[in-house]
DNA sequence: CCCCGGACCTGACACAGCATCAGATACCGG
DNA sequence: CCGGTATCTGATGCTGTGTCAGGTCCGGGG
């Protein structure tokens, strides 16, 4: 899953990884690491990240404690993995959600549509992300690169829309509060929509703000 | 510090908060109880959320384990009460920012506070609202209402400035998303201030959207 | 086919943090 | 000064962490 990435230079992600012991991992050794990932995905579906275990992930993935420590020091390397993967698959696709739309022809169109597939983005990936916020906000720097690197593709491609359009204003600032509106947003739906603001409601408001901040129409 | 309230019904605080063994604790071990919330507070600057121990709470407020499980059950409970506190004593104060704002004469100055004002405060209390932002995603309905209860009040106040203005799309929403967004960005300040972009421009960016998406002007 | 060496796994263990309670201590009114 | 209640804590059992030595599995060479 993990794969090296010089292009930006913003992050970097160690293409060797080895277990506790040092020895490169093989294919089986491979597979258990994997297991541990996506057992680790699947509690914090349910599980508060602070009651996180590494006896639960472990027995979540059908092994002992002692093999999760073969493959991570602690579980906040497991979230560690688990965001920077993420990251890795979607800095492109992000970037393409903003980049391949037609925005002079069908601007409140393609608005909808980035606005739609960043609330769905978020809304797929939400346990892992929302643990990669607050450990960005906590200052961590190992995630807050990671969140960088996963929000650079839309953010700059937001920007260079906004910079083209000669929006009046700061175009990084407009991008980057822009990002995290809708991260934001997709985060805390539930909220809102206990408010009696229905999802496609969100989405036409958010499109909006997209309209207005980054195009340029009233 | 924690208060009865009535007035919406939305958030229920139980005023005669008990000791473990079921009494009510006295000026002496109110003092202590307090004692335990600004040494978490205060830890909380430094150390992650996920690694808060009770012995650290303790052992900070110079007291012992023990006397820490006399007036919380656990450490999350102490970040309800933080939260709670939080909430009660700015619900008010957050509604007047946006409310007492002369919005027909002086449009974007008041935009302009309002962005300021929020930032200022979620980055003041940023250690406790992040942990109450994680918990309420994790799906905690005590979290959320605590959260729904802060934000209600300026949420509101820009509800029905929107309404007023008859700003097309839903005002709710609108007010939510905006809401929303101050939140966000005043948690990733750092994130965008690596990106150049400064305070005073962060904070005219905010302001330009709540501008156009609540007071509706181009 | 078997067997051997490295890859992989785990039981056992020492230690940190959690949670409880009985008993010690501090404080207050009389 | 005294009794009683509020408050605190040392001692304790238990859960989860992190490490290691030794066991098991597996593929390739003989």
């Amino acid at each position: 899953m993990t794969t090296v990435d010089e292009q930006t230079g913003t992050v970097e992600i160690d293409s060797d990884l080895r277990a506790a012991d040092g020895r490169v991992p093989g294919r089986r050794g491979l597979a258990t690491r994997q297991k541990l990932l996506s057992a680790t995905r699947e509690l914090l579906d349910s599980v508060a990240y602070r009651d996180l275990k590494v006896v639960d992930i472990a027995q979540e993935a059908g092994t002992s404690p002692a093999t999760f420590y073969q493959y991570f020091p602690d579980v906040e390397s497991v979230m560690l993995a688990l965001a920077s993967d993420l990251s890795e698959a979607w800095h492109g696709d992000l970037r393409k959600l903003v980049s391949n739309r037609d925005w002079d022809g069908d601007p409140d169109g393609s608005a909808k549509v980035v606005a739609d597939g960043m609330l769905e983005f978020w809304t797929r990936h939400k346990p892992v992300l929302r643990v990669l916020d607050l450990a960005s906000m906590e200052g961590d720097l190992r995630f807050r690169d990671i969140r960088s690197f996963l929000l650079a593709g839309a953010t700059s491609a937001l920007m260079d829309l906004a910079a083209e359009r000669r929006i009046p204003g700061d175009p990084m600032a407009s991008a980057g509060v822009v990002v995290g509106m809708l991260a934001h947003v997709a985060n805390h739906q539930h909220g809102l929509e206990r408010w009696g603001v229905s999802h496609d409601v969100l989405v036409d408001t958010v499109a909006g703000i997209i309209r207005r901040t980054i195009v340029g129409l009233p």
